[in-house]
DNA sequence: TGATTTAATATGTCTAGACATATTTGTGTG
DNA sequence: CACACAAATATGTCTAGACATATTAAATCA
């Protein structure tokens, strides 16, 4: 093993630790027992234990020592990739069609009322295509106070969520994944049968506690599945 | 702002970027000059630049120096909760049911053949239930070389989800998230009507490349939303 | 016995250095 | 002008300490 010692006594004890040696609950070895074994300065070891906690591997208490931590809950880091993106990917052409363009009020209740944004807003409501077929529905408000310039772009030729990551920078956001049967508008736009089974992932953009943009997306059940993976550390272990 | 030094920095600097003060491609402070501004040792200042780094808020370039960094791709961090978890904090009731368990060949084809697994297996179907009403039905596979412990686990009181987490530890986890009109058997178990929507999760486990468990639960669309929050970093700015 | 104080101890934070490493930038050469 | 080389410099890693803080276990007192 190369590298940094301090990487290099993380990857010894997460292997331990993800092999089933060390089980949870388990008492790791004390810092100066490390900085005996490894030959190191305390603060090296506490480096390496330190990492080990921030990934969640294990937790520490004063005076008591680290421990295994309990499996975690399970968590899963989904990469919501944009659409176009998404659909090249596949190696299908994408295709993009904005179907209403409207400015009204942001309503204060629903989807649009989490935004906590009044005034003025941009209705959206687009359709992406792979080869030529539906492949989602995009519904959107984009919060004019908070992106001003979306006014004037055109958004013809220009999906609004390429538009925005390109334009406006947002801290922080929610998404909601669900599965809802088709009404008939939505079967309609996506070439459905009414009730039809569609994933439907809606998103909140605000930065700084200001709502930037709210976005429903609707894909037909079988056109796109969400994956997400998840490795509880880093460590080559 | 009280608390150690070094979570103050981070704090301070955080702010500076989420307030887009100091945009995507800016230059932060050097490590000596944040020293000199805060009055504190050059590896406190470092400590506090780390952590930014390590959040994805900035990225480090030697000999240049340290940047904001262009804001990522949407990455959400989905916390799958226990299904137990998830009911009992809604305030409702958790009821838990076993429908079925037998031993067989784990197939080297579909859902199960991504384990890369041969070899027995334990299929189990059960059935999580939320104030009497179905509210998941779950179906698994344990490869019975990775845990032989289960092959004489109580599964008909204990959810297997929940054995399984505190019994064996897993290193690698994918999730597949899509939508799917239930077909006749899945919306009789879940006391739906044939093509109802359906929120389908598919988890498989791995621990060290070896195939543990994978599991596909089905969820009536609208008793479940799948909720994920991104920020970029955990700094109270 | 039960409650409270006290001492021991592991982690948390920090300092003031040192040397290593990577990369930019300037310089000189063909 | 293009390219190779050298110097400058910011981050990366590490040391050998120090004191702070939380928590447990032991000792003491009601």
């Amino acid at each position: 093993m190369t590298g940094p010692l301090h990487l290099r006594i993380s990857a010894d004890l997460a292997a331990k630790i993800r092999s089933g040696e060390w089980a949870p609950g388990y008492r790791i070895p004390f810092e100066h027992e490390l900085t005996a074994r490894y030959d190191c300065a305390r603060a090296t070891a506490g480096k390496a234990v330190a990492a080990l906690a921030a990934a969640g591997l294990v937790e520490r208490r004063r005076r008591a020592g680290t421990f295994v931590a309990q499996p975690h809950v399970q968590a899963a880091v989904v990469e919501i990739a944009d659409i176009r993106t998404e659909i090249e990917g596949r190696g299908q052409a994408y295709g993009y069609e904005l179907l209403s363009r409207r400015v009204r009020t942001i309503r204060a209740d629903g989807d649009e009322g989490a935004l906590k944004a009044s005034g003025p807003g941009l209705a959206l409501l687009c359709r992406h295509k792979a080869n030529g077929r539906p492949f989602a529905v995009e519904e959107r408000m984009i919060h004019l106070a908070a992106a001003p310039e979306a006014r004037t772009a055109d958004f013809s030729a220009t999906p609004p969520g390429a538009w925005l990551t390109a334009h406006v920078a947002w801290s922080e956001a929610e998404h909601r994944i669900a599965a809802v049967g088709a009404d008939a508008v939505l079967a309609e736009r996506l070439s459905l049968t009414p009730g039809h089974a569609c994933l439907r992932l809606t998103r909140w953009t605000w930065r700084r506690g200001q709502g930037i943009t709210v976005v429903r997306q609707s894909f037909p059940g079988e056109a796109y599945d969400l994956v997400a993976r998840f490795t509880p550390a880093d460590f080559a272990g």
